[in-house]
DNA sequence: CGATCCTTTGACCTCAATCAATCGCGGTGG
DNA sequence: CCACCGCGATTGATTGAGGTCAAAGGATCG
């Protein structure tokens, strides 16, 4: 398992892959106190301006970005995985605050929007490899629209489970090859904008192809050139630090 | 028309509006230097890291970012109307490259991306300005997710126009209830993940329901409230100026 | 005044939604 | 220990929204 140490530590580790960090702002960032907490599955995390104002950093689990409709159905905007910070784009704009729900079991870190901002405000470095790092969720939230425009159910799904497996990889708790998707297939389906018993007659199908296994919420990806074809997927866009690639 | 000054001018306004500016930052980005040029329609603006790197702020027409999948379609994921500035996520991390399209014939103005760079290592306020600028831009891909991840074909054109409509009043060139949208149906396709056929029929039936009428490119919302309950729109995410709705 | 691009409409088909039932599993109380 | 319950996965039958294919009108422009 991860510890929030680890989690933060691996936070820190991207920002600076993205935007130079002095030590001196690594260091800073390393000491934020940090408040850990448990939160169990399928639950809302208000963060919409209730007085407390904080991002969360995900240790482990899945915390979801969703809007939710006025028919009470929800899209999901983005996967959290473990090492990555929701919501920090609170830092430069509160107001556009957005709803987050752990989808299984999670635990999270609660950092209080002020400190965040105050680090922010005190060094550029800081400022920029925040926002550097909005960029990228940006390039998810990119991808996610392309995904949803643009293709079919099965393409749909590999390029998803594609995306999942990467950033697995990279929060250093699995590989792209095996790798656990806390969700349920109805939580997938909001994710994608396709119906439970859609996602589970998809899944099927990609099974039947040899592309995919599944164990519980285990996902084994058999052919990863065969599924990255499929789902028409191009990692460039996710920013992984390539350091690790070329060695 | 607009002229290239007050492009500038909507969009230092709008920076102001979001993020506090102090008056020299604002004659800092007011005196950039302007290189206005104009842009027949259909015609890509390569953004992507040919040496010459720029972002560009559109003085009237449409500028849009997309992507482009294997099979030469075009989801687009961001339509940048005149007083919006495209692409200053690269001043962040210029590796996130996104590619840009006018649709109809469009006047920009190219800003140099080390420029505003400069301008924003100089000073905080700028940073903090075109961050949360930026987190604007995300939140307009978040609802555009949304939008094809639940919506229906006639919602989903619905909320579309009315983003168009709001951003178009905001750019103080038209109101809600009349604006030009200058793109092809099968350009709105794109956008809306629909083909060019599908686009025509679910106008036709936006028409029949009295919600709209067209006159060329020319949108004329009919009947407003009931368009944004069709579509389920609500304004917020768009972080106007709500100091003018307040007058 | 042809050429080209865009819009509009019709006929047909397919992918995914909907409706409905069954199965399997982990928890829980008698 | 076992019957019961509830959630999630799975599967079948049917429907419907939107895609595909094809052709006919309008515009605009050299």
């Amino acid at each position: 398992m991860f510890s929030s140490t680890l989690a933060l530590q691996n936070f820190v580790a991207r920002l600076g892959a993205l935007s130079p960090l002095s030590n001196e702002d690594a260091a800073v960032l390393m000491r934020l106190p940090v408040d850990t907490t448990r939160v169990r599955g399928n639950l809302d995390i208000l963060s919409t301006g209730d007085g407390f104002d904080y991002a969360c950093l995900v240790v482990s689990g899945i915390v979801a970005r969703f809007v939710q409709l006025r028919d009470g159905s929800r899209q999901y905007t983005a996967f959290h995985m473990p090492g990555d910070m929701a919501d920090i784009h609170r830092v430069a704009t509160p107001a556009v605050a957005s709803s987050l729900q752990t989808l299984s079991t999670a635990t999270i870190i609660r950092f209080p929007t002020k400190d965040l901002k105050a680090a922010a405000l005190a060094s550029p470095g800081i400022t920029q490899a925040f926002w550097a790092y909005a960029t990228v969720d940006a390039a998810l939230l990119t991808q996610w629209v392309v995904n949803l425009g643009r293709r079919d159910a099965k393409s749909r799904m590999a390029h998803f489970l594609c995306e999942i497996g990467m950033r697995s990889e990279q929060s250093g708790l699995a590989d792209r090859h095996e790798f656990i998707l806390d969700a349920s297939q109805a939580q997938i389906g909001d994710a994608l904008g396709l119906t439970p018993v859609h996602v589970n007659r998809t899944l099927k199908s990609l099974k039947e192809s040899k592309l995919v296994s599944t164990d519980g919420r285990i996902i084994r990806v058999l052919n990863w050139p065969a599924l990255a074809a499929l789902g028409d997927f191009d990692p460039t866009y996710l920013q992984l630090d390539n350091r690790r690639e070329a060695a």
